[in-house]
DNA sequence: TACGACTTTGTAAGCGGTTACATTCAGCTG
DNA sequence: CAGCTGAATGTAACCGCTTACAAAGTCGTA
C-alpha cells in the first residue's frame, strides 16, 4: 500500500508537494504535477482516509441511525423496511455530489444500540436519526458533540434541527375524505409502533379529526409494529368486534396491506363492506388489489432536507435550529371506495 | 471534544491507560480502570475513529457499492431498489455484532462512478461489490489493493471471492414448471439489463431450458432495467405479436409485476390468459393480484456469506478464493396458473 | 533485608496525511 | 550584477490513538 512518502520519493518531490497534486491543486507547477499525477496512477496510491481525517479533522462520513421495524427474529417477514429504505437512497443521492459518504446502522428497538451509535459517532462528521432511534436525553447529549439532524422524531425535540413530515395534516385529509367524502362513520384504526413519533401522531390526528365529526366513532386497535403481519392480526381484532368498522385507517401501508388481506382472506369485500386506508405511498401499495388510497409522504424530500441541512451544520453553519415540516399528499386509490381512477400507470 | 490526553489528564494516568481501559483492558489495576472509566464517562469521550484507525491500520469500516437500478431519473418510479435493499440489511445484520460498519455507496451506470469507488476504497477496510457495478479490469486492481468479494457478480471472474444464486437451476425449475407442469409451450421472456450478470444468466438459462423441450418456443424482449414500468413496456411488446405467449417469465419480479399489470389493464386474464413468472420473491410479489410464482433467492444468506468472507479476508484468511452458488428455489404461488395454495399467510 | 519475578504504569515513536512557515529559485529592476 | 519579489517547493510539527519497550511498584522468599 503504497503513501504520500513513496509517491514523493518515486517522483523525486516532497511530501508537501504531493498532498498539493491530490488537493486539486494550490500552486504547482504543471511539470511537476504531471510528474507526481503518473507516479500516482502507476502505483496506484489511494490516500489513507484515517490519516487525512486525522489531519483536516474532518471525515467526509456521515451516519444514519435507524430502527429496523417489521422485520421478525426469524428473518421471514421481511417488509417493514421501505420506509427507511427510500430514506437512505435519498440520502446517499444527495451525497452523491459531495465527497461524504454514508455510514448506516440500525437497530431493534430492546437492543443495546446506544453503544453501537456511541462507537458511531466517532467515525462521521455528523449523524442522522430516524425516529426516536435513541432517547431524548442521548439525543441531546450527541448533539452537543456533533452535528445531529433528526428525521421523523417526535416534535418534542427543541433546539435541534429536524425534518418531519405532516402527518396530522395527512391523516385530517383522509379523515375528511372518508368521513365527509365517503359518508362513513363507523371507523378503524390500525395503530403502529407506540415509540414511533409518526405512528403516534397519525393515530392522534386521526382519531381527533374523525371523532371531531358528528356520528364518528373511531375503534383503535394499538400496538402495531409496521408489518403487514400486524395489520394481519389488527384486521383480526376488528373483526371480532359487534360492529366491524366501515373503513380502517392504518399506521402505514405495510400495515393497511395487511389489513386488506386479512379482511379478503374472511370473505370480505374491500372496499365494498370495508374501506382500507395506509400511510407512505410505497410501491407495493400499487400493487396490491385494491390499489391503496392512502397519504404519500416526500421521502425523497425528506432525506435530501435532512442531508443537506447536516451538511451545512457540518460546514459550520450557525443558523438557529430549525424544525421543518414537508407536506404530505393524499393520493387516492381504489382501497377507500373510490371508483377506478384512470390515470395510465398507477 | 476531549482526547485521550484530556483523560489522562483528568485521570492522573498516561494516555497507554487510558488506550488500554478503552480496548476492553490488558493488565490494569481495577481501581485505576474505574477512575479512567468515571473521567471518561464524566467528559463523554469517544475516541476518534481516524486516530485508531491510523493507529491500528484498520477502519472497521466496509463499503458496499452497488448499482442503482429501475430509478428513473425524475424519481417517480421508485420500486427497482428492493433486491439491493435487502442486500444491505442483510449485510447489517452481520456486522452489528462486530465493531465493523457499512458504508454504502450506490452508482447508476454511465456515471463516473469509478472516481467515487477509489475514494471509498480509502475509507474501507474491504469491499462488497454488487452485481458488475466496475468494469472487471477495475475491480481485479482494487482486489489487489484490499480484500473484495463479489456478489451477483458475472460468474467469469475467476482468483476473486464471490457469492452468487443459482440463477441457472431456479430457472430450469422454473420452465419446467411451466412447460412440463402446465404445458405452455408459446413462451415469453422479459429480459433484463444486459450489464446485470443475474439478468444475463436467467434469460440465458430459461432460454435454453425451454427450447430444449420439444414444440416450446421462447419470445424474448430483451433490453429491460428490472423496473416495473419496463416490465409493462416489454407486455406491450409481447402483445404486439402475432402468437401471444401461454406464459411470460420475467427477469426479476417488478418486471413481472408490471408484466402483470399491463397485460390486465388491456383487459388480459393473468394467469387464465397469460402465466406470468418473476424471480427474487420479494415482498410486493406476494401482494401483487394474482400473487406472482416466481423463484426465490436467499437474500439473506447472499449478503451474510459474503460479508463473513470479506470479514475472514480482513482478518488475514488466505485461503483459496472461493466462488459459491447459494440454492434457489421455486415459490409456486397463483400468477403461474397454478390453484389456490392455502398457506396461511403468502 | 535484599533479590527476583511479576504486575502495573509510563515514555515516546510511529501511523499517513496536511499545512504553516521556511527556503529556494527564477525573473526583474535599478 | 546585487537585490527584490513572488512562485514553487521543502521541512517538520501536528492530528489523536496504539503499543513496544522501559521503568517502577509489589510481593514472596532466601
Amino acid at each position: 500500500m503504497p503513501t504520500v512518502y513513496d509517491v514523493a520519493r518515486l517522483a523525486g518531490v516532497s511530501t508537501a508537494t504531493v498532498s498539493r497534486v491530490m488537493r486539486g491543486s494550490d500552486l504547482v507547477r504543471p511539470d511537476t504535477r504531471a510528474r507526481v499525477l503518473a507516479v500516482i496512477d502507476e502505483v496506484g496510491f489511494v490516500p489513507d482516509a484515517s490519516a487525512q481525517g486525522l489531519s483536516r479533522r474532518r471525515k467526509d462520513i456521515i451516519g444514519l441511525v435507524a430502527l429496523e421495524r417489521g422485520v421478525d427474529e426469524t428473518d421471514i417477514e421481511r417488509d417493514g423496511l421501505l420506509f427507511v429504505d427510500q430514506l437512505v437512497h435519498a440520502v446517499e443521492a444527495v451525497l452523491r455530489g459531495t465527497g461524504c459518504s454514508l455510514l448506516l446502522s440500525f437497530g431493534r428497538n430492546g437492543e443495546p444500540f446506544q453503544g453501537r451509535i456511541r462507537a458511531l459517532s466517532g467515525k462521521v462528521d455528523g449523524l442522522l436519526v430516524v425516529e426516536d432511534a435513541m432517547p431524548a436525553a442521548q439525543l441531546r447529549a450527541l448533539s452537543r458533540r456533533l452535528p445531529v439532524v433528526a428525521i421523523a422524531a417526535s416534535p418534542g425535540e427543541g433546539g435541534l434541527d429536524a425534518v418531519r413530515v405532516d402527518n396530522a395534516g395527512g391523516m385530517q385529509a383522509l379523515a375528511a375524505h372518508l368521513a365527509t367524502g365517503h359518508g362513513y362513520r363507523r371507523l378503524g384504526f390500525a395503530g403502529g409502533p407506540p415509540d414511533a413519533p409518526d405512528a403516534v401522531e397519525r393515530l392522534a390526528a386521526f382519531a381527533a379529526a374523525a371523532r371531531a365529526r358528528p356520528g364518528c366513532t373511531v375503534d383503535v386497535v394499538p400496538g402495531g409494529d409496521f408489518s403487514e403481519a400486524s395489520g394481519r392480526t389488527a384486521a383480526r381484532v376488528l373483526l371480532s368486534r359487534e360492529a366491524v368498522p366501515e373503513a380502517v385507517a392504518c399506521a402505514n401501508d405495510q400495515m393497511a396491506i395487511g389489513v386488506i388481506r386479512e379482511l379478503q382472506r374472511s370473505g370480505i369485500r374491500v372496499p365494498a363492506d370495508v374501506a382500507v386506508t395506509g400511510f407512505d405511498n410505497i410501491f407495493p401499495g400499487r400493487v396490491v388489489d385494491p390499489p391503496l388510497t392512502t397519504v404519500g409522504q416526500p421521502f425523497r424530500e425528506l432525506g435530501a432536507r435532512a442531508t443537506t441541512r447536516l451538511l451545512e451544520r457540518i460546514a459550520g453553519s450557525e443558523a438557529q435550529p430549525r424544525a421543518d415540516v414537508l407536506p404530505t399528499e393524499l393520493v387516492i386509490r381504489r382501497s377507500c371506495g373510490c371508483p377506478v381512477t384512470p390515470s395510465p400507470a398507477t
